[in-house]
DNA sequence: TCAAGATGTGAGCTGATGCTCATATTATGG
DNA sequence: CCATAATATGAGCATCAGCTCACATCTTGA
């Protein structure tokens, strides 16, 4: 007994069937993550949205129930964007040392923070969160690439988890402080991120 | 040859001379950093304030030219109360050994985010920054905080302040982290970041 | 005491924008 | 070929919040 969410409050209204339709979707995220990188949240309207998107704004509500929906769309059109440039444990042999590891890890969340940056910071800092949902797939896959260093240190799987935690916010903070400086191109910041990284780890080894 | 700036541009339209309306703007900003807490950035109405506050609209604006301006107002107040809970490295005698530094500084910084912690994460998140005139100053108080530490482990003056934004950016990136997940209180938490800053200083005095 | 300045008031103007709906156009499948 | 479903359109409705302004009230200082 599935309940029945009317169609105003669910992420998509009506699914797009025919190529038509999808592309005009497609067309409305793109030229929607165009403009949210250009106005911010603020000044983000649909009705721009649709005109950029050369699509009508009666269309647009086809497809999305409210503004937000689309702002959703984009995130995770981002965050799965991100999550491509980072390097994937799976793909990697357990052969590279722990500093490799670690220089690895942070060049992939340097560059991932390198694309579409302006996009970027407003999607956390001025979209409103809202549903969780996508988010929390997305958080899951990003701690994982931190476990992979810390359980070289660690046994225990909770502390292991919490270590990864605290490492995955300490180098978002940085590198987040860096990009509003622009200096996300800086190696200096990226030595030292580096520096922190493997220091801390190597401290958890000998606790 | 000061440039005269209108009124309407002004942080300020008129300053309040009398005892009145000085407690008319207080009582603005504290309202209004109740209501701003409540329902934050984009549910935040000039005229909700002024309701809040007691006052009339009209008061509202003699002595506020805009919306924000009032955030800005709330920002600095809030700002100043984080700077006097952290501890003040001028009173703190030299003889205080590093781990101790560290110990107090993060116990400060941990405090510091626990006051009124909602309006703060929306201060930071949702409110648009805008003028900088006072987080500069803001901004330059705090990190010397930081520099207190690096420079036990550092002499080089530039590489100080380098290892002081990374402590410094690193640490609110946990902190802004944890207290999202409502785990501010979390000792393991506060265990690990001061893990980390020791190492890392550590790691800086061997290199 | 009383002008002049400081302060307070709130109805409502103004502009903006999210979103609807009646209607038109295009595609599909039998 | 045509009935039905899918898709597209955009004028305009409804709402809402920032801010103004003409006027009232209070305080000060001579």
């Amino acid at each position: 007994m599935t309940t029945r969410i009317p169609a105003k409050h669910r992420a998509m209204r009506k699914a797009p069937k025919q190529l038509r339709s999808q592309s005009t979707v497609e067309g409305i995220v793109e030229a929607g993550a165009r403009v949210l990188a250009q106005r911010g949240w603020a000044k983000f309207t649909t009705n721009e949205v649709a005109r950029v998107a050369g699509a009508s704004i009666g269309s647009l509500y086809q497809y999305f129930p409210n503004k937000l929906a689309i702002a959703e769309a984009i995130r995770q059109r981002h965050l799965s964007q991100l999550l491509a440039v980072l390097p994937d444990p799976g793909k990697q042999g357990k052969a590279l040392s722990l500093n490799r590891h670690v220089d690895q890890l942070i060049d992939g969340v340097v560059a991932a923070h390198s694309i579409n940056q302006k996009l970027h910071r407003i999607l956390l800092d001025e979209v409103p969160l809202a549903a969780r949902s996508f988010d929390t797939d997305f958080e899951r896959e990003y701690l994982h690439r931190y476990e992979i260093l810390t359980r070289v240190a660690l046994d225990d799987g909770a502390r292991n988890l919490m270590a990864a935690r605290i490492l995955a916010d300490a180098v978002e903070g940085i590198v987040h402080a860096a990009a509003s400086r622009e200096e996300l191109g800086s190696s200096a910041v990226r030595i030292e991120v580096k520096r922190m990284v493997s220091a801390y780890l190597l401290a958890l080894q000998r606790a």
